[in-house]
DNA sequence: ATAGCAATGCAACTAAAGTGGCATTTTTTT
DNA sequence: AAAAAAATGCCACTTTAGTTGCATTGCTAT
């Protein structure tokens, strides 16, 4: 397993690998499937090893999807459900080819009472992906479509932002438009008119950002908050 | 302090209280304040006795606002403090005049390690909050403003609903508006369709639902996600 | 009681986002 | 290699949301 390199497995102690070793099952998605459709997630807890998985919500009137988490690794889920044991309403989707550790969640439970490394990490973690669903809402809310495009063009190329870190790449512009709560036509409006101006480089499944400085200055308040 | 009939301190067991008593301190806030300003919530953590506090977003540009949470009796804030030490960027207002207990957050810490039932409540409200955020998100991507105000207005009827139950009295069209993500305006527009379909009787700081079935039929869709 | 502020109602206007459709290019599968 | 599927580019059109401004009503503090 350490040949992953996953930060929450160098944190650990010995010991604490082997009971990971012991309990825990390595599991193989391939792209385009769409996982835990059976309610696995109320008895395992998942720890990403390598791939992307996201999570989201659709609405089933006008087929319109909101990207919540894209996993990746060292994420983990379903946080929701191990902390309070409820159903857990969202959807799974395989984006990149994914192998996962697969732990049963009460023994994840009890790892949290008992085992103050694993803890340390979990607390941060959950505050985390707190903050980015927090910050998701107040995106959707505060800023324009295109405001929320050029913040999500420069995260993915900031090598301080683990969530969106090099997350766009090989992603369809279609995925892009469900990140950024909006759809594929709006968004290709955006990048043409930001390619107009010479700001990027709009390539099939990968953007290039040419002109960080004024792409900054579009995105200015968005930063600042 | 048990007149204020808090759940939490029912929960926990009667030593406990005492170090409630012993390390907290009951702070009253007057509606309009914006209490915590000046860092204080990274040394205490507040349990809410009475009244109401928002905690929101700012789009300094535009002025526009985004509420993220109403807290009210049994609340607690800032969990992302406790849970990871980071800044949180976020700004508080009190919306009707409040009682809240401050604690030493790194006495809370101790009992989040410490103390079996104070964890147990503890978890599921994060969960409860995590849960808040996600759907916020989710419905300001997916549905339009009439939609998530036809479901705010259920919402604020149904008694099983933590919430939003009876969260809209006394609040004016402009809170209203900040807590869908959208602006007066576009709040009374809606309310006024509303209203010439018989559906509710808009009143001055309370709105009143006569006809639940059509708000309901509105609404079915984001009520099944 | 009254001045001043908060809340509301409303309307014309602008801007932005979303829909539907279709053609082309690229990738993947058979 | 051919067929099928996925990704993209573009455009005309519709709908919704947001802006500005002003008048009226109700509430609250002196």
């Amino acid at each position: 397993m350490q040949h992953y390199g996953i930060e929450i497995f160098k944190e650990l102690d010995q010991s604490f690998e082997e009971q990971f070793l012991k309990y825990g099952k390595i599991i193989s998605l391939k792209k385009k499937e769409t996982p835990f459709l059976n309610g696995e997630l109320s008895k395992y807890f998942y720890i990403m090893l390598k791939g992307k998985i996201k999570s989201f919500q659709i609405n089933f009137e006008n087929a319109k999807e909101q990207t919540l988490f894209v996993y990746r690794a060292g994420d983990m889920f379903d946080t929701l459900i191990l902390l309070d044991g409820k159903e857990h309403d969202v959807l799974y989707e395989v984006l990149e080819k994914a192998d996962i550790l697969q732990l049963p969640i009460e023994k994840v439970r009890e790892w949290l009472k008992t085992n103050e490394k694993f803890n340390q990490h979990f607390f941060p973690y959950i505050a985390s992906q707190m903050r980015h669903t927090e910050e998701l809402a107040s995106d959707l809310s505060l800023y324009s479509t295109s405001e929320r495009l050029s913040k999500l063009l420069l995260q993915n190329m900031n090598p301080n932002d683990k969530h969106y870190y090099q997350l766009l790449q090989n992603l369809s512009k279609t995925e892009i438009a469900k990140l950024l709560g909006t759809v594929r036509n709006v968004v290709e409006r955006h990048l043409k008119e930001l390619e107009a101006k010479n700001i990027i480089e709009n390539q099939r499944k990968n953007i290039y950002v040419k002109d960080v400085e004024t792409l900054l200055e579009n995105t200015e308040q968005i930063f600042l908050n």
